[in-house]
DNA sequence: TCTTCATAGTTTTTT
DNA sequence: ACTATGAAGA
């Protein structure tokens, strides 16, 4: 234990024991990263630094505790205990919950998680009768959390030329007004989202420098982990934090970033020698993970990057065995390629060696169904988490109201679920009313005298007897115990009873869920070590900062993982799968359109690659199913670019097991373009000549007369778009122009 | 006001 | 295939 420098090389060992000055360690897929990071905090406690003075950043909140259990390791869990360790998000969250009111928030503040924004900003377009056409909402919410991660306000994106140019162009013109408002309805719901847990913070450190005096000292040495994929608000908030004592150590890897598409900017690794110029830099190239083959694969892999810090990557493990690319027909048939697979090689390894990673979660299905078959245990990360569920999100709601009534969007949600017979009408009232005034909806509806609702005698009791049973739930909140308060709220909110009644099967596991819910709150209660009763605002303070990943079951442990590629950073196996490897999946169609894109996609795939210990294996299907048909799909260009030398190739394509006939198989045409074929058991679309029309769309030309099922007889005046986007605008007699996307359109071509 | 049915749009990755 | 929305019926 006290020589637990000798674990690490020497280039590691020169890291950890530099204790101050600014540090930045470009570290190489599998070099021992997080081992540094941990053995340099366990080496700062040794030194007599108090753990309350340490910082430590991680991406997932997998991450701290896992880091926070290797520290326990070496220095002892009474040290640990009291170190900053967390997310970005889950640490400044913890910050603002003491600070929240300098900035006009309450410390019970709710977080808005991204399906709060989705339907705020849904509400928002509503009630500006936009129209949803131009300003859809995932697009706005986007640039909404672009411009946060930013640091552009309301006000700024105003003063920003170029911006408000972008918008025009795009005919959203409104887009600042969109903006401004749904700032405007966070706050007055006492409500941040996730970017403002970060802006906030800033905010913090700005505005008010007792603030920043008192957490500048307090974070006496700062760390960040996976420093590649901060964005520009974290990157001033750290350097904020870090300016008294510019004690910071930050570790990454350029190579495996992989959330630009989230705003993560790799500018931060660059900036880094300008704001620290004496920076000390440590390059950890040794890969003690994974085997030569592996390694120089993945070498020649990202070597087609253009933009990177130069680093070269090798081990001393042994040779291992070729990288294996597969061919099969059907995607089907991969999943039965993968499970037969694992289960040759099961022989003395655990199920737990492997992990199956694709690019969409969407690709989970096909795995799942050959693995369920072969009888193997597995376990799939990611897709809708458990926090995400209509009905733990409805129950969640009604304790947010306990915590902070003024949460607009769980009212919304508790208000008339389960139906007391207020609707639509009379939220939208509410909605304006409370606009009017800049007040939350609960404050209209808790003083309903004051304002003047045209509601009927009917409704207005309807909405006083809500107010009354939030009013009751919220009389409990300091004395009962958070479970006992949840089980009080779930029976007498009306929630239990309504879901105990369905008794179809998704209705029972709905019931579970709730039930689950439930027993974690009695788990928490319990197990809670805090001074005072572990009340129902301490159980929700994190909530909406939780996933799936971070509370793992005991009998998850010996299972196949499946997960997306984005979900296994970090992470390592002597086995890995990467499956899907095709054209327009991986790299994603979505980022054909430029290098940057491209290259993101191409360090996702390294990322992908470098999780392998021992053994790798790429696999592509000439036919995937996808959106309801059958798509033919080329290899993915990746596959050409890795070293020949390190791959072997086996196909699959012969292989009796496919359930797809052979002409279909072989109808695959020679030129690019893709073809699909009515998927089996697509009864009702398909009742005429389906397929005909299908594969005539693409010689589509303009002034070509089409019949569509509901518009009648039109004529196609633009067409726009590639292969399966392209997109036709027809003008209809007597309705007008349609824009139709030609892979959804039902359209028969007229003569 | 609530429920049901039909249809239109959608799928990249996540704290 | 799935979800979200909107219109029509109860």
């Amino acid at each position: 234990m006290s020589n637990y420098l000798q674990d690490l090389n020497t280039e590691q060992q020169k890291a950890v024991i530099q204790i101050n000055g600014a540090i930045m360690v470009i570290a190489g897929a599998g070099s021992g990263k997080t081992r540094v990071l941990t053995y340099k905090i366990a080496h700062l406690l040794k030194n007599g630094i108090r753990p309350f003075n340490i910082l430590a950043l991680t991406f997932t909140n997998k991450a701290s505790k896992e880091m926070r259990g290797r520290i326990d390791k070496i220095v002892g869990g009474e040290l640990s205990k009291s170190l900053w360790i967390g997310t970005f998000h889950s640490v400044f969250s913890r910050i603002l919950r003491s600070e929240s009111e300098k900035l006009g928030y309450p410390t019970n503040f709710t977080i808005y998680d991204t399906a709060d924004s989705k339907s705020l900003t849904r509400s928002i377009i509503k009630d500006l009768q936009l129209d949803k056409e131009v300003y859809k909402v995932g697009t706005i919410q986007n640039r909404i959390s672009s411009l946060k991660n930013n640091f552009i306000t309301p006000q700024g994106y105003n003063n920003h030329p170029e911006l408000l140019q972008t918008d025009t162009k795009a005919k959203r013109t409104e887009f600042g007004r969109i903006y401004h408002l749904y700032q405007q309805r966070c706050f007055k719901s006492g409500a941040m989202d996730f970017d403002d847990l970060l802006l906030n913070t800033y905010k913090l450190l700005t505005e008010f420098p007792e603030a920043l005096y008192k957490y500048q000292n307090t974070f006496e040495y700062i760390l960040v982990d996976e420093y590649q994929d901060t964005n520009h608000l974290q990157y001033l908030i750290i350097k904020k934090l870090a300016a008294r004592n510019e004690n910071i150590c930050v570790v990454g890897d350029d190579a495996q970033s992989i959330y630009a598409f989230r705003g993560a900017n790799i500018k931060n690794i660059l900036n880094f020698k300008i704001d620290y110029p004496d920076y000390k830099l440590y390059k950890l190239e040794q890969n003690y993970r994974s085997t030569k083959n592996i390694v120089k694969t993945a070498n020649s892999l990202i070597k087609h990057n253009e933009k990177q810090i130069e680093k070269d990557v090798w081990t001393e493990n042994k040779e291992g065995e070729s990288i294996i690319i597969c061919e099969t027909a059907t995607d089907n048939d991969e999943g039965k390629l993968v499970a037969n697979t694992i289960n040759g090689l099961l022989s003395d390894e655990n199920y737990n060696d492997f992990a199956i990673l694709y690019r969409t979660n969407a690709q989970s299905r096909a795995l799942e169904e050959s693995l369920r078959k072969m009888g193997m245990p597995y376990k799939i990360y990611g897709g809708l988490s458990f926090y995400q569920r209509k009905e733990i999100k409805d129950l969640l709601s009604y304790f947010r109201m306990v915590i902070n009534p003024k949460d607009e969007e769980a009212l919304k949600r508790t208000i008339n679920y389960p139906a007391r017979g207020i609707g639509a009408t009379t939220i939208q009232k509410l909605l304006i009313t409370s606009n009017e005034n800049n007040i939350s909806i609960w404050e209209v509806i808790s003083e309903i005298e004051k304002y003047n609702i045209k509601v009927n005698s009917g409704t207005k009791i309807k909405l006083e007897s809500y107010v009354t049973l939030i009013k009751s739930f919220r009389s409990q909140s300091e004395e009962k115990d958070a479970y006992d308060l949840a089980e009080h709220i779930t029976k007498s909110s009306g929630l239990y009873s309504l879901l105990k009644s369905d008794t179809s099967p998704e209705g029972v596991s709905r019931f579970e869920n709730i039930q689950e819910l439930l027993s974690g709150m009695q788990d928490f209660t319990k197990n809670y070590d805090g001074d005072s009763t572990p009340i129902l605002s301490e159980f929700m303070k994190d909530v909406a900062l939780l996933t799936d990943t971070d509370n793992e079951k005991k009998e998850d442990f010996n299972k196949v993982t499946l997960m997306t590629i984005h979900a296994s950073k970090g992470l390592e196996f002597p086995y890995v799968f990467v499956v899907g490897m095709e054209e327009g999946l991986f790299p994603s169609m979505m980022s054909g359109n430029s290098q940057s894109d491209l290259e993101e996609e191409r360090r996702l795939f390294y990322v992908a690659i470098t999780r392998a210990e021992k053994r790798l294996f790429l696999s592509h299907s000439n036919i995937r199913f996808k959106w309801g048909q059958y798509i033919d799909s080329d290899a993915s260009r990746f596959l050409s670019e890795l070293d020949q030398r390190y791959v072997s190739k086996k196909n699959f394509v012969k292989s009796n097991t496919t359930e797809i006939s052979p002409q279909k198989i072989f109808a695959k045409t020679k030129n690019n373009y893709k073809k699909t074929y009515p998927a089996k058991g697509f009864k009702k679309i398909s009742n005429t000549n389906h397929n005909i029309q299908r594969s005539d769309l693409t010689k589509l030309k303009n002034g070509q007369l089409v019949k569509h099922e509901k518009f009648g007889t039109g004529k196609i005046i633009n067409l726009e778009g590639e292969g399966g986007n392209k997109k036709a605008t027809v003008f209809f007699n007597g309705i007008g122009n349609k824009q139709l996307l030609l892979k959804f359109a039902k359209l028969e071509i007229l003569k």
